[in-house]
Formats: C-alpha cells, sequence, structure tokens
DNA sequence: CTAAAACCTCACATTGACGTCAGAGGCAAG
DNA sequence: CTTGCCTCTGACGTCAATGTGAGGTTTTAG
C-alpha cells in the first residue's frame, strides 16, 4: 500500500508516517519514481510505535528497542531487555505518581462538594 | 523569601517561578526594588503546580483550578467541579493507557527472554 | 488525454515549559 | 567602597512531534 492508505488505516497523518522513516522507525520500499510502498504489517509497526510515543517514550528511546522487535538475538536484546526493564520501571512509577495525582484531585473536589454543601473552611492547597 | 529560596525549596529553576507567576499560577509581593517576596505557603503552591503539570494539565487548565484552591465559593467551584472531574477521567483513562502499554512491554521483554533462552521464534511486534 | 488526487522533497512554523544570555540594578560582608 | 552573589526585564534558543505550504512529479479516474 501507498503512504495515504497506511497513514488512515493506522489513524495518523501522511506527515507523522514520514517522520518516522525520517527518525529509522520504520522503512519503505520505494517505486522506481520514488513513491513509498508498505506491507501490512507497517499498521501495526505505526500502532507499536504511537503505543510507545503514547509511554513516554522518544524516538531516540524507541529506536533502542527496535533492533529486538525486528530480529531479536541474544546480542540486541540484552541491551534492549535492559532498555525495557528501564522504561518499565520509569512507567512504573509515572503510574504511581499520576494515581497519587488523581487522588489529590479527589481530595480537591471532596473539599469543594463539602464547602458547597455547608459553606465549610477554606479549601487547602491539595496534596 | 526571595526568588532563589522558593525554587530551591520546591525544586525548581527560578525561571520556572517567573514563568508561573507570568501564567498567573502564583502571585508575590513586591519589594520597593521590584525583588519577588514569598510566604511559605508558596512553596505548597509551586509543588501543587508541579503535580499538575505532571499530570499533564497545561497552564490554561491549572489557572481554570486556582479559584477553588485559593478561595472556594459556590460560584467558582461549580465550573472549578466540572474541570476538575474532567480532568480526573482523563487521568484514569490515561492511567489504564499507561498500565496497557506497560503489559505490551512485559509481553516483548517476556518473547526476548525466551528467545534469549531457547533461540525460538522470531518476536511479534508487541500487541 | 486530461484533470483530479496523491505523492515527492525541502523547509519554515507551531506549541509549551522552560534554558540561557545580556545588560542593569540591589544587597550583605569584609 | 567594592566584591560577589542575587535579582530584574526582555528576548531569543531548545526540543519533539507534527502542521503547513511551495513547487513539482506520479498515479488514477473519467
Amino acid at each position: 500500500m501507498r503512504i495515504g492508505e497506511l497513514a488512515s488505516r493506522a489513524g495518523v497523518s501522511v506527515r507523522s508516517v514520514r517522520y518516522y522513516e525520517e527518525q529509522g522507525l520504520l522503512s519503505s520500499t520505494r517505486s522506481p519514481s520514488g513513491q513509498r510502498h508498505y506491507t501490512d504489517s507497517a499498521v501495526e509497526r505505526v500502532a507499536f510505535i504511537q503505543r510507545m510515543y503514547a509511554a513516554g517514550l522518544s524516538s531516540r528511546t524507541i529506536i533502542e528497542l527496535l533492533p529486538c522487535v525486528d530480529a531479536p538475538s541474544a546480542e540486541n536484546s540484552d541491551s534492549a531487555l535492559e532498555r525495557m526493564a528501564q522504561e518499565r520501571d520509569r512507567l512504573t512509577a509515572h503510574i504511581a505518581e499520576l494515581v497519587r495525582t488523581r487522588d489529590a484531585l479527589d481530595g480537591l473536589m471532596a473539599t469543594a462538594l463539602a464547602y458547597r454543601e455547608h459553606l465549610g473552611k477554606p479549601c487547602p492547597v491539595g496534596r
């Protein structure tokens, strides 16, 4: 398929697909006239990239993981595994922080609600 | 206290503190010569701002919450409550997504580990 | 064959939360 | 008084992912 179809299937912009290639996250074959062509697996690949972006990984970091995704071998899985473990830990910490923040937000909401009900004390800064 | 002390106590840069003021997130009294002075509560305030930033809220959004944090009243808590509920939901969704991504990362790691152990099949793109 | 739609490269613009630098003034200690 | 650190304003730089537009080629549909 060509770039437009890939983009719409994966739900991203054409610009993004070109950017991923520019960053070395995605490869394509070129027609004689220079147009990019992709196989179906590229859709999954783009989805994977999106997921990693959503997790807060940068292009740089995703690149480090790709050798293992593409062609796992004893050599590349060593460093990639380390990297993945590292990112996994970061994610876990991040998730915990977000949960704490959500709790803080809940606390603020509770205070505001209480205030609305019986015009109580000032709402302390969230903790 | 002056800006440098606030910044180091709150663990942010001086630049950030000025930026928060510029965005209307933080206020200061000024000495005759124009230097900013803060009370101890500013430290908590900065911590709160940081927490909200970490939760992915923008300055714009944090501003909408502040009236309720500063001086809760029936009028402002209405809109702020709505906003908080909205952000709370967004946070919940985001957390769920991150958990799914972490699971995907775990899957990749398991595959890579299995590969290392008995040189198995190719590692499929993460799902 | 022709017009529309999709594609190409190149390159500048955008957004947000800052970093950083310049040039000037403020303030406590020796 | 002066040395040195802190602060001020203002403005430009950064980074990452993507938007956007120019100017030109290719593919597709009628």
